[in-house]
DNA sequence: AGTGCGACCCGAACGC
DNA sequence: TGCGTTCGGGTCGCAC
């Protein structure tokens, strides 16, 4: 499931291996990936236009073009293939980039969760999806005081706000519980409950653990193969995730899983109070 | 406005 | 030669 470290993990190959390619042909095979724009606009739109950097803001993919911002979130299970033009399109591939040189990026997704957006460069910071997020894990304005004034009003379960992508992005369901874990902070705690203390352990241990895992090229559990999509090695390092029944790597005391607003949720009863 | 929950998907895992 | 059901994951839209 890519979070931040796995999508600029992802980022980061995609720059080595398509900057400065042109777009020659686009072919959608299921429409409903593309979520702002016609798929008539979106061909004729990205037809000559060159790939000129690779950047991400929060999950979100962003190949900057000549005259507009492609976004690609690949919400569970989407990856990039590199192919040639000619080898048989496979089941899940549901959109295909060729370029000038005769390499052909394709968009493969088996639930076909992810979504693309084309935005104008002029005001794709005031459009959706990009308008609606957070602060990046590493911005200077990301401070206690920050995290005190957003979570004093709400009531649901820390758990269930270290996943709002309106206040910190990036962060999904395996690095929340490894988050919360590392800052002593149970999951079910209300959020306006928490102090600044608190917030500073979320902010200190959110930017260690997605460095940790983008430095080991993010994590691999479950569905990930190993082919072209990202096979990181952070899972081996992973304290409390998917480790219901384990002991806690501090205190010995069994990790449980609970669920919180509909998701599985690991921790330590004993150091999570 | 804040909150809760089903929908979107489909392969894997599970239960019998 | 099993087959029907459940689960999970991020986000959105709708109902309260």
């Amino acid at each position: 499931m890519p979070e931040l470290p796995e999508v600029e993990t992802i980022k980061r190959k995609l720059k080595d291996n398509i900057l400065n390619e042109v777009i020659k042909e686009v072919n959608i095979y299921y429409p409903n990936i593309i979520e702002n724009v016609s798929i008539d606009e979106f061909k004729s739109k990205l037809i000559g236009q060159q790939i000129i950097d690779m950047d991400r803001r929060g999950k979100w993919i962003i190949f900057v073009l000549n005259d507009y911002y492609l976004l690609s979130h690949l919400r569970m299970e989407g990856k990039y293939v590199y192919r040639k033009h000619d080898d048989e399109v496979e089941k899940h591939e549901h959109v295909a980039f060729l370029f000038e040189s005769g390499l052909e990026l394709r968009y493969r997704d088996t639930r076909k969760f992810g979504r693309m957006y084309l935005l104008d460069k002029e005001d794709a910071f005031n459009k959706k999806p990009l308008n609606e997020l957070g602060l990046e894990p590493w911005d200077n304005s990301l401070t206690s005081d920050y995290l005190l004034d957003k979570y004093k009003t709400k009531k649901l379960p820390i758990k269930s706000v270290i996943l709002d992508q309106s206040i910190i992005v990036g962060i999904g369901n395996i690095y929340a519980d490894e988050i919360l874990f590392k800052s002593h902070i149970n999951p079910l705690c209300k959020t306006n409950e928490l102090n600044s203390n608190d917030c500073d352990n979320i902010i200190k241990y959110t930017k260690e653990t997605l460095e940790d895992a983008i430095n080991l090229g993010g994590t691999t559990i479950r569905s990930y193969e190993s082919t072209e999509g990202v096979h990181g090695n952070f899972q081996d390092n992973l304290l409390v995730h998917n480790h219901e029944g384990y002991s806690c790597p501090k205190c010995n005391t069994t990790i449980i899983k609970i669920r919180v607003g509909g998701r599985g949720t690991y921790y330590c009863p004993n150091c999570q109070k």
